[in-house]
DNA sequence: CGAATCCGTAACGTC
DNA sequence: GACGTTACGGATTCGA
């Protein structure tokens, strides 16, 4: 069969530049793109091709550009030692015999696939020899009435020819390659594709929708972040199909026969070698025959399959759309622009200001810049920090916060802002005490929209407003090239800064009026959330001392008892493994030793869980040394090894930090770190507790609240059994047990009260029989029959139950017994898990809801209290249901008597609030 | 191409 | 039921 090879010339030559150390000739002149071309042309002429062409671009746009003006528009200019080859290079494939091709007006991959259908077309082998995944497209497998096209890349010696070898590579087929480009797009071209949709998730959903049109009529159906983006790329989609469709209509001057291998010149051919140092191919000229395939000896090949992906260098990072500016902002680098502030600050009724800093961490962070804005659309930028090379000059920091602060410290002065919990904190650290913060746009659509909404200022303001914010990163970058926002040009920060102040203002005129149009959630946020703010700042202010020596001995006694644990698991399963993957585990308890896998991942995987290996104990030593290293390896990766990292250096303690709208059911969540999960049931990990220490002259004291969810169920329900049985202070599990079982409170046994301590949990949590049975270890029936025997004895909580689904069903959501609003996105899902999830969120969420409100209104009453006492004791940590202090120890007594009993006053339910109290050295002891 | 980063999953600590 | 953190492993993107 006659052969025809078309070369992608400028993909080569782009592909051998980047490819290969940069070579010179003895002149000094750059010669390594030329050097991996010329290989490259030489390997094919060995196949005596009858017809080849060497295709490159033509200088001037193309008819892509008109199609989507951005086209390439990131490709930087082509470097000097590459352009400096270009000419050389054709010279060099003239002089070979192989005929240039340069189309303008198409680029030349248009040219290639139309020069590769027609000769396919009339019956001629076709080989596209290119590093460019795009022209996976073009491959067709031999056929009756039509020759073959394949594709070669001789960089790493790849060959592509048949349908399944593009299966293979790509996971569609070659007609489809064009649908998963468009999906993945093309950075190089500047075609954004779907974010973070490459090859492996285009072709997923090629396979599931079968084309590009499938994909979009199905987008609706698609979940995830990925799904987001996918619609939110709609649109582009069938431009971005066009754009990396390859012509294969081209009219051209030459037919596949007009491209005839011609004579080479080998006069030039010894001329231009010469001068370029290409010993081997001047021997080859001139000795006549070489023996084996030049190409190989590329250093490309020893890399293994696979199309380079990147044909030029890589491109800049994407330039932020034109930071425009909805308002008139302002950067303050006077003092006379700084008083005439000042003056507009104090005329005004309220405020609202934000600070930029350099890090993330509000205990850590230095001020770099304030911003203010007085009415919509005028706000300022005052920046204080910005020290990159060249930064104007800016006010004197301390002068400027001594100018600020009577402002800022008046509580008279309404201030607001977005999230300012963070801002209070690094003012203070600054020297200043931020009173009068009244409002909170975060906090607003907190209790407008728990549990549906997000709550940052990008979400808000796209939601409320309209409008796309200047994002973080468009300013400061993002991943290992954020610059820290001193480093940021003034004028940005200006736009950025001035904005968020802006946008706060803004934000909360329209959060404000919807607020006031529902007063029972205005009262949840002006009374409970709100004056929460600077208590939650202080409690993370004051920290806690941890004792980083006991959880450094206590690592280092985990990781002894790890390692033990892990060669007891390599002895005992033959080989070594990595404990710590619930993968290779599954594979070699399920796979190798044939356990049965009873417990299934959500994601259908046989499960490694507690469950999972609990059941399979009995069969095999290896699953309970799992559960052992498991637990071992937990305490160490979370607890001891992490937590000594955590203590700020300037102060010495550990700071976490509560998020007041991270939970939909109005619960605090704290991180950074996460100091409401700190270890109790478990022995080992109970003694972790020991290292949250009170310095010396100093003692914790813990106060939590005893079964409040439990008691609020009462108050809820009022059914006249529990609400006695917590007025006569039983022993609630007991009590219930006594109910259950219908004997005597006396009489009740052990396992009877731990089988009523087991309903009552699995009330809170909503849970039905399923999960009792798994929690009891007993059978369905067994815990159905509990259940329906609990629900006879204290009908007002079956009633009460069935209403709370009932208003869930109705009104989309639930309430606190303060009116805080709840609500519960998939009541009416179709999906009937997703909705049982949500009835049994309904039955949680006002318990453990109202929990939280009252928790949060003692925490204010509390800190009113200490007030006075501020160096005797400090409030400093949160744990649901648990107030956790230190205090000097001839305070103790005096915090005794008040705070439980602050906290049994937050709120006058239909059951009295217990609260107890323990004092010790350390958290652990003080329980 | 390899390295860095992002993302989802599995597992598990608390209330 | 509500959270946050860890580790893994695959996918994506970066950077040269």
């Amino acid at each position: 069969m006659t052969k025809l090879v078309l070369i992608d010339g400028s993909s080569y030559l782009y592909r051998a530049f980047h490819a290969l150390p940069p070579l010179t000739n003895a002149a000094g002149e750059p010669t390594g793109a030329l050097f991996g071309v010329v290989n490259m042309l030489r390997g094919h002429l060995k196949e005596k091709p009858e017809h080849i062409a060497f295709v490159v671009d033509a200088p001037g746009k193309t008819f892509r550009d008109e199609m989507y003006p951005d086209y390439k528009a990131n490709r930087p200019p082509m470097p000097d030692e590459l352009r400096a080859q270009v000419e050389p290079m054709l010279e060099i494939v003239a002089a070979l015999g192989i005929p240039i091709l340069r189309e303008p007006g198409v680029e030349a991959d248009d040219v290639i696939g139309t020069l590769a259908l027609q000769a396919s077309a009339q019956g001629l082998a076709v080989t596209i020899s290119t590093g460019d995944k795009d022209f996976a497209q073009l491959v067709r497998q031999p056929a009756a009435d039509a020759g073959p096209v394949a594709l070669v890349n001789t960089m790493n010696g790849s060959r592509m020819d048949s349908d399944a070898a593009v299966i293979d590579k790509f996971g569609v087929r070659a007609d489809q390659i064009v649908d998963l480009l468009a999906l993945m797009g093309d950075a190089i071209d500047n075609v954004p594709g779907v974010e973070k949709c490459g090859p492996k998730t285009a072709a997923k959903w090629l396979a599931e929708h079968g084309s590009l049109d499938g994909v979009i009529a199905n987008a609706a159906a698609i979940k995830g972040k990925v799904g987001d983006n996918l619609r939110a790329a709609l649109a582009r989609l069938p431009l971005n199909r066009e754009l990396v469709t390859i012509k294969t209509d081209v009219a051209l001057a030459q037919a596949p026969a007009d491209l005839a291998l011609r004579e080479r010149d080998a006069d030039a051919l010894r001329g231009l070698y010469a001068r370029y140092g290409f010993n081997q191919a001047l021997k080859e000229l001139d000795g006549g025959a070489a023996t084996g395939a030049v190409a190989n000896r590329e250093p490309g090949v020893a890399r293994g399959g696979g199309f380079v992906a990147a044909a030029a260098p890589a491109s800049q990072p994407e330039i932020a759309p034109a930071l425009s500016a909805p308002g008139e902002y302002e950067t303050v680098l006077t003092e006379a622009q700084l008083t005439d502030w000042i003056a507009k600050l104090q005329a005004a009724d309220e405020f609202a200001f934000d600070s930029e800093t350099d890090a993330l961490d509000p205990m850590r962070a230095n001020l770099v810049g304030l911003s203010f804005s007085v009415e919509p659309g005028r706000a300022c930028y005052l920046p204080l920090g910005h020290d990159y090379p060249g930064a104007p000059a800016q006010l004197s920091r301390a002068q400027v916060l001594d100018a600020l602060r009577p402002l800022l410290s008046d509580p008279s002065k309404k201030k607001l802002g977005q999230h300012g919990k963070y801002d209070l904190h690094v003012l203070r650290r600054h020297g200043i005490d931020v009173r009068g913060y009244a409002d909170d746009t975060m906090l607003e659509s907190f209790v407008l929209s728990a549990g549906i909404a997000r709550h940052d200022m990008d979400s808000l303001a796209k939601r409320h407003l309209g409008y796309d914010t200047i994002k973080y990163e468009a300013v400061a970058g993002k991943g290992a090239k954020q610059i820290p926002f001193s480093q940021v040009a003034i004028d940005d920060a200006t736009r950025y800064a001035a904005e968020d102040a802006d946008i706060t203002l803004r934000l909360h005129r329209v959060l404000r009026a919807k607020l006031q149009a529902e007063p029972t959630l205005e009262a949840v946020y002006r009374d409970i959330e709100m004056p929460l703010v600077p208590v939650l700042a202080r409690v993370e202010a004051n920290g806690v001392l941890v004792d980083a020596d006991e959880l450094r001995r206590q690592s280092a006694e985990l990781g002894r008892r790890m390692l033990a644990a892990q060669q007891q698991a390599t002895e005992l399963a033959g080989r070594s493994f990595n404990l710590d993957s619930p993968k290779q585990l599954g594979a070699l308890l399920f796979d190798e030793l044939k356990l049965p896998a009873l417990v299934k991942t959500p994601g259908g995987a046989p499960s490694t869980n507690e469950e999972a290996l609990e059941a399979i104990a009995d069969q095999h030593e290896l699953p309970r040394i799992i559960l052992e290293y498991r637990g071992l390896a937990k305490l160490r990766g979370t607890y001891t090894d992490k937590l000594p990292e955590m203590v700020n250096p300037d102060t010495g303690r550990v700071h976490t930090s509560y998020h007041q709208a991270g939970a939909a059911t109005g619960r605090l969540s704290s991180s950074d770190p996460n100091l409401q999960n700190i270890p109790i049931r478990s022995e080992e990990g109970r003694r972790i507790r020991t290292a949250f220490i009170a310095p010396p002259g100093r003692k914790l004291v813990a106060c939590d609240y005893s079964q409040i969810e439990l008691r609020i169920m009462a108050h809820l329900s009022e059914d006249p059994a529990l609400l006695r049985a917590f007025a006569e202070g039983a022993d609630i599990h007991r009590a219930t047990a006594a109910e259950v079982f219908g004997k005597p409170i006396a009489e009740v046994s052990g396992n009877e009260r731990r089988a009523a301590k087991a309903i009552n949990f699995g009330l809170i949590y909503g849970m039905g029989a399923f999960g009792l049975a798994k929690q009891l270890g007993v059978g369905r029936g067994e815990a159905q029959d509990y259940i329906a025997l609990y629900f006879s004895r204290y009908p007002g909580v079956r009633d009460y139950m069935e209403r709370t689904r009932q208003q869930a069903r109705d009104a989309g959501f639930v309430e606190t017994v303060f009116g805080r609003r709840l609500a519960l996105d998939y009541i009416h899902a179709r999906n009937a898990a997703q909705r049982a999830g949500a009835e049994r969120a309904a039955i949680n969420a006002p318990m453990q809801g109202t929990a939280a409100d009252i928790i949060k209104r003692a925490m204010v009453q509390v800190d009113a209290w200490l007030a006075d006492n501020r160096e005797r004791a400090l409030m400093i940590l949160q744990v649901h249901d648990e107030l956790v202090f230190e205090a000097d120890a001839d305070f103790v007594p005096i915090l005794l008597e008040q705070v439980p009993a602050l906290m049994s006053g937050a709120a006058r339910l239909r059951v009295p609030l217990v609260v107890d109290s323990g004092v010790g050295d350390n958290w652990d002891e003080a329980h």
